[in-house]
DNA sequence: CAAACATTTCA
DNA sequence: GAAATGTTT
């Protein structure tokens, strides 16, 4: 067995229950800790703005972290393959290790990767370190992945293995010789304009960061769950999705986090949790499935949907994305999302609906400005998201399901808390005045006029679904 | 008879 | 999930 062992993080930004690092550490005296700029290898979905804000403080988390157990982090940049086999010949490795990832293009360079360093004769293995399951697994009749999520939960639950996390290493020791790096300023991640006060008030990056989060939210939050999570004026949710996405947290330490014994978690709340940890799994399988499911509908049918065209829709969009649309709860979730990089999930699902079907705008601009601007975007979750509230997923809302933002916010923000935060122009009006407010206040107090009828927009989206369905 | 609540329909 | 329709007070 070799000395040293390349352990080569991706979206695993975490020392503690990290299977790679973990296994290296075991069988090797020497890791070489490394991170690889490669956003090529995503094409059109290469990590937006917020994203790589966050990306940027998630490796100087991680360099600190490696830095202080004695194994500094080397950064390169350029196309992953070619800076691992760089990187073999400058050390001499004799292994390399990873965790996986599930989207299809990443899927593809690393099983190229993986026989080309076979090939050299390194150790090369790959580890489940992202999901409870592997989308392979949890199979229909053992070969067809499930394409409705009850029955995938249904199933996730009966087939429940106990999980059991990974000991943190204490110590590491790197090469004797570290190889060259770039500086993480080298990779230019943070914008040039620095809009991200408002992230940098609302997150704190980092694995530790990461959980207290989950600390804090088993501790205060999760009983509560069922009964809090759809209520953006509550924040009644985990605020654990960018943590997740970007590894601080694994999935495993949270179903630890719930139930010490790693069993299925038991209680309306945790369980209840565990449910949406198995939305995110579900989402992820369906894109390692469907490669092109980030750019077309999943449903056929829909190919021939009538959205309205760029050039229709151009002006409407900005309005939506700039919180400007007339329509309190809808601007207060474009606001907050503009302003923290983030949405409450009740809120998405508003936003989405009014996006697609009040607007008739096509889901697909949607999911490119969420993913522009959310620190959680994850391609999974966003697209499947997306098509669900479109209506053309694999197990979407029926089309005629159109959210009444009005109503929406009638049963999860009664108190107009949520709007006010946001909206600030609406101080002191309760819900009931929002509704009949006439054009003339809206103007006195800078807020803009209603971009569409709802009711005739409604109409509209379901004569248009008339139009696909057979 | 209006209001509150429950059920059905929407494909 | 919303709106129309039906039922109860």
């Amino acid at each position: 067995m070799t000395d040293l062992a390349i352990v080569w993080f991706r979206r695993d930004f975490r020392l503690a229950d990290n299977p790679a690092l973990d296994h290296a550490r075991k069988h090797h005296q020497r890791v070489l800790p490394v991170y690889i700029h490669d956003p090529e290898v995503l094409g059109n979905w290469a990590p937006g703005a917020a994203s790589r804000w966050w990306l940027h403080h998630a490796l100087a988390d991680l360099a600190e972290r490696l830095d202080d157990r004695g194994a500094p982090l080397v950064l390169r940049e350029g196309a992953a393959g070619d800076e691992l086999a760089r990187l073999v010949e400058e050390t001499g490795a004799g292994a390399v290790y990873w965790n996986r990832l599930y989207e299809p293009a990443i899927v593809e360079r690393d099983t190229t990767i993986k026989s080309d360093l076979k090939g050299r004769g390194l150790d090369v293995e790959s580890f489940r370190a992202a999901l409870l399951f592997e989308p392979w697994e949890l199979l229909r009749d053992g070969e067809r992945f499930y394409k409705v999520f009850t029955p995938y939960w249904k199933r996730m639950q009966a087939d429940w293995r106990a999980v059991s996390s990974r000991p943190e290493p204490r110590e590491l020791t790197g090469p004797s010789e570290v190889p060259d790096s770039v500086s993480l300023d080298d990779l230019a991640l943070l914008p040039d304009i620095d809009w991200a006060d408002g992230l940098r008030d609302r997150w704190e990056v980092g694995e530790l960061a990461g959980r207290r989060r989950l600390d804090h939210f088993v501790d205060d939050g999760v009983a509560d769950y069922e009964n809090e999570r759809d209520r953006p004026d509550h924040r009644g949710t985990s605020s654990l999705s960018p943590y997740l996405h970007f590894g601080h947290v694994s999935p495993v330490q949270v179903v630890e986090a719930l139930e010490p014994s790693g069993e299925l978690p038991g209680g309306k709340g945790p369980l209840g949790f565990v449910r949406e940890l198995a939305w995110r799994e579900f989402s992820t399988l369906l894109l390692f499935h469907n490669p092109d499911l980030p750019d077309t509908p999943m449903q056929e049918k829909f190919a021939d949907f009538p959205w309205r065209t760029r050039e229709d829709y151009a002006d409407d969009l900005e309005t939506w994305t700039r919180g400007r649309t007339g329509v309190p709860i809808v601007d207060a979730g474009m606001r907050e999302l503009w302003h923290e990089g983030w949405m409450h999930n009740r809120v998405r699902m508003i936003v989405a609906s009014y996006l697609t079907k009040n607007l008739l705008i096509p889901w697909q601009e949607g999911a490119k400005w969420f993913w522009d601007t959310l620190v959680d975007a994850d391609l999974g979750n966003n697209t499947q998201g997306w098509q669900w509230t479109a209506g053309c997923g694999a197990d979407a809302a029926p089309y005629f399901r159109v959210f009444n933002p009005e109503l929406q916010a009638d049963k999860f923000d009664p108190d107009a808390a949520y709007i006010h935060r946001w909206c600030p122009e609406l101080e002191g009006l309760d819900l009931k005045q929002l509704k009949k407010l006439d054009d003339a206040e809206r103007r006195r107090r800078g807020y803009p006029p209603m971009q569409v009828d709802l009711k005739a927009s409604r109409q509209r989206a379901l004569d248009a679904y008339q139009a696909i369905k057979g």
